[in-house]
DNA sequence: CATGAATGAGTTTTCATTCAT
DNA sequence: GATGAATGAAAACTCATTCAT
């Protein structure tokens, strides 16, 4: 937890800067929720400590409560801002006049690339996951939602036909395991930076897709077959 | 201070049940462990509060410091333990003699059963999963690390033929997610209840098993294909 | 556990004294060292209780951990400002233009009187003299050997003459010898203490100047002699 | 404080000696009072722990408590026991038949080697010396004053002449002076071992002896004078 | 508007002491 | 007689939150 707060004795002798006053509401709220994500994404929720936040946004902590509210306001604020951010990225990769399942790598792909290009933001959604019988359980588990929604959707488009489109509630648990598994695969990859979003969606693309296809099109595997 | 420390000579006046006393050090640590398993589950690492572990165990704080140590040693032996049980029961559900491909569904399977049977079992092993830079961090990593392994092994060995085993190496990115698949999966059974074991073990199976062979039979999705 | 720590917000009933809120942190820094030094004085370094002292000093715990840090790092504060008091005394009392004995001897009466007019600065100071194995024993040693080389200085530059200097590494073990004397004598003083300072330190003055010069003239006490 | 406590989970699978139970009482005292004196040495009371004596006697903490009583009355008794060991040592050094001066050498050497030889015994007695406001602080000022009596009816022997005995009143500051010095310059031989007891003792008595000695003829230094 | 000063309520951990066996 | 098991009562330190300036 590093050493954040506690203003020592030593006060610098220089009186610093004077922390540039008077900034509108804007760009303060977008100050604090940078820093938040940025501390939140190191140190999980409830190690993440106030005096920290306030330091990295370079602001005093009055300010962060009445701009954001509450800890776990500033938590929440910060889930749906990055949240937003990921699912807007993921939509404007799946551009509409492509074929469904080209749409489906491309937000695969767009997804490996926004978590690899943003660290902090990435793993501020993704820490606290699990987390459960916390005041921002719902948050969480509403962007979850969101995103399995959207996975849900490009899978079943991709997967039915125009004829017989695979009904939703059907395609959910395999969206879940897509979405699980690109997780997984993606903190491998960073344990792996030699290969490439492209490499990694493709191979990602290929296991379930293919899969899937098997399974749409009746080919199965059973126990104590083959 | 002083003398403070010097316990009252009046015990409470209810006698209260009598709480079965002077146990051995084994049972204690059995019920120590037991009830932080729950805990654990149930709040986190950091927002478990050893009072309400000692509450749980129905033994006093004293005893919890003097049989397993300190909160994170306590939390490790959890982990140990739990980690120990869960890949016992997929090692048990793996026999040999069965073919490779019905070994990793039997793997599944067994994950999926002891998941729903022991939920704060799994969950301990599954909530701090992303967890960092806390000093349980290694005993964690190295749990799923095993875990990884046993997949890997079960998937190489399933995958390849005798001749031409597939290198681990390379089995390792769909180990991953074929390990964050089920997890997932298994959250999303958690809400749908309605599924057998046997289901939902079958389907993760079909999904990547099925995609799994086609990539290495050689049939590939590739972008603009089809 | 969860939001237990969010404070309450009905404030006591009584509207007590204000407490004159809002200090600056020099004022503040100042009661709470001065409270330690009581405390500590009183209690010794492991029986003072960071209660006691936020209590004496009238201000609540995490000030103190603010402004002034741990627990140890308070007591070195309260030695360095006590020792650096009392040293200074004893180097004011000291003029430059007195004769060397004359010196000594005000340096030895500054002592006495500082020590008595300051009970817990000196006792402060020299309560945890002997403990071992502690982490502010640096600090404590330290200051000792301050006090040690002041004497040594006195004892030496006052000993020999202007052509013949004794060399300090051989006043040491008396200079010692002095420092101890004082403080022993000093106890006494303070269960005797119908007597002045002025005579105390004419008393060890005395006691060692003469015995002191004897030796450097050459007369000495042989065992079996006379 | 080392860990001496906790019986961790690794219980040497050896059952050990079975502690050689059942020894006479007497015996057990010792035994007791020898790991208490060690380890109240090393520590201080305040922070040797009751476990790490008992460690230390080889004994189970109960059988502490039987025979000695609290921690408190463990910690005088070895107080006691160290204190007349201690002053038998100068006792048979001080051969009624020497000189009186002799005497006092014999003592003041006798003291500086028992310390050296016994170094728990002196620093149990030492450690804890300037401690105040404890229960045990009675013994602890019984037995300096002891020594204090001890020291001044050597000194108050050796000065006066048969016919003009010096009233112990008038030499108890200068014998407090002594032993102040003489503890004082024990701590100074610790770091400097390259002396003997004997050269120690000798300048010790020059030191106080010589200085006495001329008080005594009226030989007196004066402020302002020279 | 902005912030340094302030704190109530916890948290983990330790220790002298005693009881049941 | 001897001990492992057990605990009440603290002690140091932290943190989200708010008020006075």
């Amino acid at each position: 937890m590093q050493d954040a707060r506690r203003p020592r004795a030593e006060r610098s002798e220089t009186p610093a800067k004077p922390r540039s006053r008077r900034l509108p509401r804007q760009v303060r709220e977008r100050q604090i929720l940078d820093a938040a994500v940025e501390v939140f994404a190191r140190h999980g929720y409830h190690e993440a400590a106030m005096d920290e936040i306030s330091d990295a946004a370079e602001i005093s902590k009055p300010m962060i409560y009445t701009y954001l509210g509450s800890k776990e306001e500033l938590f929440v604020a910060c889930i749906r801002r990055e949240a937003n951010r990921l699912i807007d990225s993921i939509g404007q990769a799946v551009e509409a006049n492509l074929s469904p399942d080209e749409q489906l790598w491309r937000g695969l792909r767009a997804f490996f690339e926004y978590a690899n290009e943003n660290r902090a933001s990435w793993t501020v959604l993704h820490r606290q996951a699990r987390t459960q019988g916390q005041p921002f359980t719902a948050e969480l588990s509403e962007w979850r939602q969101r995103a399995l929604d959207l996975v849900t959707g490009l899978l079943a488009r991709a997967s039915g036909t125009e004829q017989q489109p695979v009904p939703h509630e059907q395609v959910q648990p395999f969206a879940a395991a897509l979405v699980g598994a690109g997780e997984s695969m993606l903190d491998w990859w960073f344990d792996h930076p030699e290969y490439t979003a492209d490499a990694l969606s493709m191979r990602l693309m290929n296991l379930v897709w293919m899969g899937f296809g098997d399974m749409v099109q009746g080919r199965r595997w059973k126990p104590g077959g083959d």
